[in-house]
DNA sequence: TAATAAATATAACGATCGTTATTTAAATAA
DNA sequence: TTATTTAAATAACGATCGTTATATTTATTA
């Protein structure tokens, strides 16, 4: 039973992280069972005995996401310190990031599905990203504990937003026009 | 001639207005050809007599689109003057714009789906996109000149970013704490 | 009014959509 | 080994995908 039970793992991780690029980089609609079961070197029967639907593998993408994250933050503020902020910025709006759809930060290639998402979907997100918020506000200790939060979110959502612009743009002069004004905003958000 | 060409330009319009509205609310690959026809009161013979191809339809949309918001910024620079940037942003992050996301700012809704589009969309983009950063640039003359545009790249990405989390939120209280703190962010921000 | 031109509607193409039912393959239990 | 359970593969469903070709309607010109 124990080789069996590793195999199936195996399989649904597969097919799990072939929905989660898929989703993030061609978004709910523009990647398909048969699509993502292929690239997971699996057959659309495999990805239904594990998900049930194209919504439960979405929700489950969806949760690895936004979790990549509520582990990410943290490790930034272990890491680096008082400096966590400039550290993370610098990753997430840096080239390596913005170059990879299908495997960057979920917030920014998920958040834009959410209202087309089902309820489920839309609850966990909800709920995820209040976790995320908490822990960016743990991380802001500049600020009294009550503006805490209201940072964070301005945090996230000028990253989220810069991070969308930057992709979406195709002039690199522009682009890096973009991204550092946006790190610069971001910096200057998180001085007491 | 005269009957003819208006009314062959009303269902151009019809089915350009109803692509506008598909793209933003469902994304590109959301809706379909079939479908803005059917929505626009049309038929896809008559799609393709004016577009050509879907591709060409979301062209034409994201071009109306952007106008719409190079035609909008002028117009809150002239209607509220000085304190243009705090209406923009009260009309930006405030509950009609959040709900109406079929007819709100192309920006939001379009920008994540550039990535997916084809290379004249794309250029069309970046174009549209440095004019608006520099219209809203004239409207900050409380910074240096060669400031500006720095400043009004990271105004946009808040605000962007403000709106798509506000759009992927259910919770009524979480939607207010995040639209309250990108509001105050984005007023920060351009605070000489 | 008859002929011509243009705009729109209809019908159909192969491909893919999400999903279900069934069959095959593999692993465990007897 | 044989029987039993379970995972995965296959095949098929009707629906819709983007697109093209053809037919029909509508408007303009002669």
């Amino acid at each position: 039973m124990v080789k069996n039970q590793t195999r199936k793992e195996e399989t649904r991780r597969n097919i799990l992280d072939a929905a989660s690029r898929g989703f993030r980089e061609k978004g709910f609609a523009g990647v398909g069972v048969d699509g993502i079961s292929k690239a997971a070197q699996a057959t659309s029967g495999a990805f239904y005995a594990h998900f049930g639907s194209k919504d439960g593998a979405f929700l489950a993408a969806l949760e690895l996401g936004l979790d990549e994250v509520i582990d990410g933050v943290p490790r930034f503020q272990r890491d680096f310190g008082d400096g966590w902020t400039d550290a993370f910025i610098d990753y997430y709006l840096g080239r390596d990031h913005r170059a990879d759809l299908a495997c960057g930060c979920a917030m920014t290639s998920l958040s834009p599905e959410m209202s087309r998402a089902d309820a489920k979907s839309r609850a966990l997100y909800d709920r995820k990203m209040q976790t995320i918020a908490g822990l960016v506000a743990k991380g802001l200790p500049q600020f009294p504990a009550d503006q805490r939060l209201a940072k964070a979110w301005a945090f996230m959502g000028i990253l989220i937003g810069g991070l969308t612009v930057t992709r979406a743009l195709s002039d690199d002069a522009a682009i890096d026009a973009v991204s550092g004004a946006v790190k610069n905003a971001a910096t200057d958000l998180l001085q007491a």
